[in-house]
DNA sequence: TATTGTTATACTCTATAACTATA
DNA sequence: TATAGTTATAGAGTATAACAATA
């Protein structure tokens, strides 16, 4: 029986390898992990500010303007001046950004499926299980 | 009783969220993840050389050229000609870049293990073989 | 005066192309 | 001629400091 620092050791190693071929799967390549960050948190929001956007993935507000410019220079998202406060840019996702978001949650939630159909259900229902502690540990 | 894809979408967020928590656990954090990761490299292998480093983590020559630089100007490595082939630059840690890699494991795991121990033993028994299974997964 | 967003500047990580030294 | 490493150059992500516009 394996000590709990040893259980520690091997959930991290398999944790980080598993985030690692999950990130390669996007639907375009050309993106980066910080622009798809952006992308997804606007695809749950629909509209954000700037300083939201920095916030809510602990970055600067210069970083979090800048990685906005590439994305809307590529075409995924549209600044808007906020009517009632017009110091604020509220930051929408057009078609192109919604479905370049659809397209990867597809991409690996089907890369994972694949993989998961090749298991026993009752692997599976471990996974499903432990899906919930770690999401738990995460949050603490 | 969920479907294997609502599964596959429940741990791949719980995967990128215990990831992004244990990757902000570190000894320095002046090292970026692309350093650690190199230090990771040479603290298991104990001498690589630069094709053999950029080989490993995917990235360019010129990309590992410049991170070996950093790590060497912050003292973590030394670099050697082989004798052999003397195109050849042998990287490997010196005590610093050791004991770095010692205490940024030895606190990632720390973390969660202050984590697992409260959970149940069932509990930390699930996530031990989710972590063998997570690991097949990832090396598909 | 405080807040929101932006620009200026600087450092790291990434790449490709071109170069040097060695095999 | 081929390979290992490096330098040159350029684009993206990160930061802090300083600025303009608005509240």
């Amino acid at each position: 029986m394996a000590t709990i620092a040893e259980q520690s050791s091997v959930l991290r190693l398999a944790t980080f390898r598993l985030a690692r071929r999950l990130r390669a799967q996007k639907a375009d390549q050309a993106l980066s992990d910080a622009q798809l960050a952006v992308l997804g948190e606007l695809y749950r929001h629909s509209s954000l500010t700037l300083t939201q956007l920095a916030d809510r993935e602990k970055v600067s507000a210069p970083s979090m303007n800048r990685t906005v410019n590439c994305l809307e220079e590529a075409g995924y998202l549209v600044r808007t001046v906020d009517e009632v406060d017009r110091r604020k840019t509220n930051l929408t996702l057009n078609d192109a950004g919604r479905d370049v978001v659809k397209a990867t949650i597809s991409q690996r939630d089907a890369w994972l499926t694949n993989r998961l159909r090749e298991l026993s259900k009752d692997d599976r229902a471990t996974l499903a299980r432990a899906a919930e502690l770690m999401g738990g540990l995460a949050t603490q």
